[in-house]
DNA sequence: AATGAATGAGTATTCATTCAT
DNA sequence: AATGAATGAATACTCATTCAT
């Protein structure tokens, strides 16, 4: 839960901190996703949050601190939007297919954000590694726990093997909608997408015939 | 097909080249694994490989060269693979399923390779983007044959949006197992977690009652 | 005399200039025995001097200016100390031999602001050097007017090159107790110390038999 | 005797590797008589030693290799002229003497030199200190050496003691010359130098009458 | 008088690439 | 064909100093 590992800062007004560390981000994002981490200087990502070499370092220790801030943003901001949205969900199939409906939608919106970060983090060193497990186990878990909830209303009949396996699913089709974009998005719209990908989820192909008991 | 982008080497004697090529892929590809693309020196790859410096620049014209190198002899492999398997299948169920497993197997036999490949292709010029996108589509190209076969056999029953959404979901389905291997291979084994994963999607979730209809 | 170089204050209230380079000088003193004078930010000395960087520029110019304000105030403690002793001596052999075991015992009880400051005066800039020399020069010239009113008393027979290089020697003995610590404070306490060299100093070797001649 | 700390160069070549290290120390003495070790750049060092600031890093690893190359090069350099008079010479007054002549003519001549040494050897990292301190315990048991054969011979009637900080002296009254060479070479010739110390160090002050009986 | 946020020149070090041998 | 010494552009990070509050 609280395996955040803090950036320190030597700024003590926390309101400007967490003022500047926001124009930090925004400008790190957009450099990110142009040229990746690596290729983008310090100075850079400075002049892109609008202050100095000098001022960017009162807020961070070092330029991976600033990874660890985008990644970290950007996991808050996803977790609080689909916490809310699936908090006060009832076990029924309707509420699943809202929830996978809104977790891809997020996705879209934060497409750019998406592929920075998965594309990133593993330039992450080793010590922020167990946050960013961490925090991707909590978005399955979101899932798993309305799939339980789906079994003990009796709206579903999932083994735990097999509604941790779609939950992991789930989370993995909306990247889909980021990574693979290029071809993706050329075949559907996002509301096409949702449709077919719950469609798929919910019900596996459209067996012929009853082959199926051969499974 | 073949927009394969040609490595410039000095060198002329192409034995020789390939067999200086294979000697550097194979040490770059331990050196990417453990840290990574940008923080590999090329005098690392060169003394992993087993020679100077000055021989690496023998046989590839930067850096990013023997990054683009790597990636194609991963891609190559596993293509390789799976065309001989895909190749002289029909479409029936069982072929397919055989099909699944046999890529599923290819990528935990490779999990290392696939790792590297995706966490760092991005690193690649943009002028070898459409080379890498056409072997991606490919790969996916694969599996939609077979499901071609399939619905021309009358074993399935899926629209060409379908058809083509389901391709890209096995392999990225397979990606996954290689990953979120923190997660997925914790839980599962290899068999186990072919078993799931074909029978989710062939079927879909097991649904209760007859609620079906509203999809 | 007067080669003192001020070192200007923008707070005018001289009471407190005082007070808080104090502060400083004793924060500083630390500071450079640990770490010297470059390795010491001006960050860390505000802090050691217990107040803000802002604070600190409002009672010096420029960080060297700490350096000089630490090695006057040194200077000015020692001097102080050898003249108020040396000041009510007669030319006496005793007198003498007191003068030098006072001095030794300076240097004992300040070894490591004589370590700190000998250490990094060639870090003033050159405008501060003739300070130094001046100072370096009265402390010598102490000890040789001393001598000279023994020379005068007819308790010793030196000729005034002879007389000069004396004090000198006295001096540097006085340094040699803080600067070659590690070996001279292992071979003797500082009371077997005082009596070892002003014996040597006073009746150099002991010489057997006359070769003195051929000196 | 072998607490040499080796430092590392990425270049093979043992021969280029001195004779570039050389090429180094010449110049990196030059600029840190000028300016120290501190105001010294790394890049004015490579430019001084005729070569560019990549090609300074494949002789040593860091800044401070420079430094601690430049001190191990003064050392030996005087070791060695002092083990070879020192070496051959009996015990003899005529010999100690002959020895502490030919010792101030080597500081006079390397005056720059041990100069830059003494006054930056601080800035060496803790783990190059007892190399230091060993060779400095190394010059004055040289002198204790001869100064205890002189006793075996009859020649001086010393205690260890007083034998120990005797070569202590000389030694640094041959740095004196170095270090106040504002004050003592504007007084003296190396040659009265030579001639007044000797004198002082053999027979002490000139105590007229003998009130010496009460030392 | 005191504060501490902002600044940006300055610096050690790395590393892809070249080229003479 | 192979080597490895030389190069210098590039870059993360520091820190003395300023100045608005």
């Amino acid at each position: 839960m609280t395996i955040k590992r803090e950036v320190q800062a030597s700024v003590k007004d926390e309101r400007l901190v967490e003022k500047r560390r926001d124009q930090m981000i925004k400008g790190a994002v957009t450099l990110f996703k142009e040229k990746g981490f690596h290729r983008t200087t310090t100075r850079e990502i400075a002049k892109a949050a609008g202050f100095s070499i000098g001022t960017l370092y009162e807020y961070i220790r070092s330029k991976e601190d600033v990874l660890y801030l985008v990644c970290d943003s950007i996991y808050e901001h996803v977790s609080d939007r689909l916490q809310k949205d699936l908090d006060n969900k009832q076990g029924t199939l309707a509420n699943l297919k809202q929830g996978i409906a809104n977790y891809f939608r997020v996705v879209d919106e934060m497409q750019d954000e998406f592929l920075v970060m998965y594309q990133e983090v593993k330039s992450l060193t080793k010590d922020a590694l167990p946050y960013v497990l961490n925090k991707e186990m909590e978005m399955a878990a979101m899932f798993e726990k309305l799939l339980v909830l789906c079994v003990e209303n009796g709206e579903l009949d999932l083994s735990e093997r097999q509604l941790k396996l779609i939950s992991h699913n789930i989370i993995v089709d909306g990247h889909m909608w980021s990574f693979r974009r290029w071809s993706v998005q050329k075949l559907y719209t996002i509301d096409e997408y949702i449709e077919l990908q719950t469609e798929l989820i919910l019900s596996g192909m459209k067996l012929k015939g009853e082959h199926d008991g051969d499974l």
